[in-house]
DNA sequence: GCGCAATAGTTTGGTACAAAACTATTCTGC
DNA sequence: GCAGAATAGTTTTGTACCAAACTATTGCGC
């Protein structure tokens, strides 16, 4: 706990000021209570758990929500899915590009609207998605040992209330 | 519930055989029950409320962490800063070069280990700090309001619970 | 002392994202 | 029908991050 000095390690040295810094604990001050730094923390958690899990999958978490969208909605638009996924339509292009290059998905113009695509997956994309999925039910499961299933549900109510309440990009006033 | 103000007003489009998709509605299949998507979500969410009402200022809340930890361990090293913040020691490089260079903190080679830095907070950067910590306050009083003060303890301690319970990279034995 | 492992920080290369400017198509008013 | 607003998607630019390779300094073994 508190910290056997290093220094007196050697004879005696200078009685440096040396504040707890150097030493092990780092005081966090009223960081230590605060919401936005624990849900920055724990999303980067879990996200990295993730990954590790999927580790022999060639995806990577990000698309697995846009695999999931596509899987879920097919035909849907590149505009409703970023709606959807709540990443920027510019964020959208590289990552279908590439999911395309890798034939998980198929882009089809759309007859009526020719500005759109309906984004489709393809037996290939399924597989994927499949075995994406079956890691984040694994993944999940992890998580609901940690959480217990009660608590689970209000932390994932309580994360809904956050998502709704707080004001994202042009949300509060639709311009 | 949350029915954000999509595309719905012109719902009846002429009669295309559009699925689900295209129309109103998004299938979020499990992705509508899994911790890590709303995780992400909310975190985004927290993030972009807080850079809102921290506009004003010149920092966005990314650097605010990293303000706070030095101003609370005057001296601290890069490694100690990037271990608390959980972020990578290469990633703190330009973020210091940034801070510095707009003299929010001073950088002093540490004379016993000249490998070192030991950071501190210039007048300038105390001030900036008290400025954003009175926004952070303001950020999580509406957190509050959206969670009331006893869900908001019990989401606390359960985002803590998430960070310590998933191996972050190189965690399980830290020295 | 001398070499070698460990440590502090930087550099390089790559990914993921947003915002704004752009192109192509469709819709609306008249 | 045609000018201009609206919409779908792409490109460009800039930020934030990580991981691995690198430099400089320190500590360790002998």
């Amino acid at each position: 706990m508190v910290q056997p000095n290093l220094a007196a390690r050697e004879t005696e040295r200078r009685d440096v000021p040396v504040p707890a810094a150097t030493a092990g604990a780092v005081d966090f001050g009223p960081l230590a209570n605060w919401i936005g730094f624990h849900l920055r923390l724990a999303q980067n958690a879990s996200f990295q758990a993730f990954a590790r899990r999927a580790n022999g999958i060639d995806l990577r978490p990000g698309r697995f929500a846009t695999l999931m969208l596509i899987g879920r909605n097919p035909g849907i638009s590149q505009t409703a899915l970023s709606r959807a996924n709540r990443r920027d339509k510019s964020s959208l292009t590289p990552v279908l590009n590439d999911l395309a290059r890798r034939k998980l998905i198929k882009r089809a113009r759309d007859t009526e609207d020719r500005r759109s695509y309906r984004l489709m997956l393809t037996p290939a994309g399924e597989a994927t998605l499949a075995k994406l999925t079956e890691c984040a039910k694994e993944h999940e499961r992890r998580l609901d040992e940690l959480l217990g299933a009660r608590d689970r549900d209000r932390f994932l109510e309580v994360l809904r209330r956050l998502i709704a309440g707080l004001p994202a990009r042009g949300n509060g006033h639709s311009r």
